[in-house]
DNA sequence: CGCAAGGTGTTTACAGTGTAAACACTATTT
DNA sequence: AAATAGTGTTTACACTGTAAACACCTTGCG
């Protein structure tokens, strides 16, 4: 019963994965499935809603990968630094299915709902690494929302830039990590701070 | 004297801005400058390289932005802060043009000097807010490289959250400008104190 | 002057794309 | 048994980026 559907998706990562953006045509998915290049329509309404289904699976990949990085953690601001570098990690891995994720292509994209939510678990967990890094402050929920939103909007410029080769970062590799850390530490030091004085005075 | 080159590069632009990066294909920028469509193939090698030109054209634009808005203020505090918002807010008043600029379509966009040096100096203007809130050091240029990243990273990250709708924002414009600037802030406020304490211990 | 050369634009042609329409087969429901 | 819904195919169309050949118009040089 529609084994396709999911095969689909599979193979159009396949080959964004493999041969780049450019080369993901409905007809080529259609091809390397072994179906007529008018098959995917029986399951997807148009080439966006392949991919938006695509680029849900991307979006729980990645939350996985952060769940599984953080796991291991003990240490709460360990905890938070291993978000930040999960998540950059995974853009530098499958950087194709990143850029698609958050490609311009699904301009409304609460007409993809699992999309949309998928999403959504991807911010939680920059707003749980904002909460892993207060002390102890229990109900300041409103004043936590511009951090979580300024964790994810440095984990998702990072990661964007570095694909895109906008930096130019030193050649061994553990350099480059560690000036991520750096680059994810610089964050991780203003939050607590915050914490502390939530109203700025203008 | 190519008077067309440039009226094909402000076509591309118009058509991008009024209807949309999918309507902005070659043959339509073309018409719209009233010449054949195989007559842009004169003065740029490929589609690609008229969108490079767009770009950096985009780049350029978006240094004024900052540089015309950082010319008001005084206070070197203020200054910082009114380089993030001026960033954010050509993304915003621009989104196709931004996403252009950020595309994928320059996977090795140092192809495209041009383009390259203009995004440069989009880097330079981070940079210069990083240096701005620093109170008086003056030899440490290597420490600030991570913070200019940072910088970089979570404007232009918020940038792309805020064009694909990704926050959902309050409804109130002054209500979302200083949601943005709480946001902007929380670096602003990350910065002063790593310039003291520069070696994380790890 | 004549004429080759190069720059700029045009027409024609082609392979590839997304998608609409009509059709075929198969399984399910009534 | 007959109607229906689901899934796949073939055919067709408008549109895309780009290659090739051709026309014109300037410019420099013998």
């Amino acid at each position: 019963m529609s084994n396709l559907k999911s095969e689909l998706i599979e193979t159009a990562i396949g080959i964004l994965e493999s041969r780049g953006t450019d080369a993901l045509s409905l007809r080529l998915v259609a091809r390397a499935a072994g179906v007529s290049h008018m098959a995917p329509y029986r399951h997807f309404d148009n080439k966006t809603a392949l991919l938006a289904a695509v680029a849900e699976t991307g979006f729980r990949d990645l939350v996985s990968a952060i769940d599984e990085a953080v796991g291991v953690q003990a240490d709460d601001a360990l905890r938070s630094r291993a978000i930040g570098m999960a998540y950059v990690s995974f853009a530098r891995r499958r950087p194709a299915l990143y850029q698609l994720m958050f490609g311009p292509q699904f301009a409304d994209h609460e007409q993809y709902p699992g999309l949309d939510e998928a999403a959504q678990m991807a911010q939680a967990r920059c707003i749980e690494a904002v909460r892993l890094l207060e002390p102890g402050t229990g109900g300041s929920a409103a004043d936590i929302r511009p951090l979580g939103i300024a964790v994810w909007s440095l984990v998702h410029g990072l990661a964007q830039l570095l694909i895109d080769d906008w930096l130019d970062l030193p050649e061994k590799q553990n350099e480059q990590e560690q000036l991520i850390e750096r680059v994810l530490d610089v964050l991780g030091r203003a939050v607590p701070s915050a914490a502390a004085d939530n109203n700025t005075g203008d």
